[in-house]
DNA sequence: GTTGAAACACTGCCTCA
DNA sequence: TGAGGCAGTGTTTCAAC
């Protein structure tokens, strides 16, 4: 567990967040190494877990989940952080969930289609029985390191 | 700009999320279709803006940026979403700044090292001039559809 | 780092509705 | 006309050494 990291590793995961889908060849005269030696790091990488895996990225206003919201909740002070998790990811609305130390106890990340919806999802969480108080985020715009 | 998507696109959305390394030749079969049916509709939903790239997940935690934190910023009346946008997104720890209708003005996402760290990132946000107040939220986890 | 074999990506052309 | 299948070529990956 002692990742041990040099700078050609960092560069390689800058290379990768901007484009995962980068092939090695193409990697590797940007970091000095042969094809194989850039291989054998990212694998390396993906073992010692630095590297989690791969995803594309979607723009989902352009499939009809057009609002991003941020909610706060506090639950009901016997309810145990996996509880939190259990509860709210359950939702297909639920794109994350962040417990929080101090108050309030989760942020929840969503994606509605509506403004309507979202007072759906919301009600949801109240009728939920744990959460005794909500504070709604929408958000306007978002900016991302990369991406 | 009609975005007409089908099942077959919701699906290769789905597996590409799980693994966005994933092969054609590997969804193919997946999805009833063959490898050169499989490319074309992928290259159509970058095409059309649906899918806007593909990243590598990293654990951070591994890397020596343990803690994570979200802030809330207030600014002062005359900043424009622009303004708060560059202000933050300049600082290497902001990993995302999402701005936000009514109170906070701008939700952050963070990572730093450790608390002396955050400390630090936060006394830069109030001496920037524009934030009139901040409000720190630290994540004790994530979770994260998929992922 | 180099090499060779297997898997994969890509393109043009043809078919079908 | 738009979407899918097939087949040939070039590239990438991967596991030797």
């Amino acid at each position: 567990m002692a990742a041990e990291i040099d700078e050609t590793d960092r560069l390689l995961l800058r290379l990768l967040r901007a484009d995962g889908r980068r092939t090695y060849s193409e990697m590797a005269p940007e970091v000095g190494l042969s094809v194989a030696a850039v291989k054998r790091r990212v694998d390396r990488l993906r073992d010692i877990g630095i590297i989690t895996g791969f995803t594309v990225q979607v723009d989902y206003a352009r499939l009809g989940w057009g609002i991003e919201a941020f909610i706060e909740l506090s639950f009901l002070g016997s309810t145990t952080v996996d509880a939190m998790v259990d509860s709210a990811s359950a939702m297909p609305e639920v794109q994350a969930v962040h417990t929080i130390a101090g108050d309030p106890d989760a942020l929840v990340l969503l994606r509605v289609r509506d403004i309507a919806h979202l007072q759906q999802v919301i009600d949801a969480f109240r009728r939920g029985g744990k959460v005794t108080s909500t504070k709604t985020l929408m958000v306007l715009g978002s900016w991302s390191r990369d991406s």
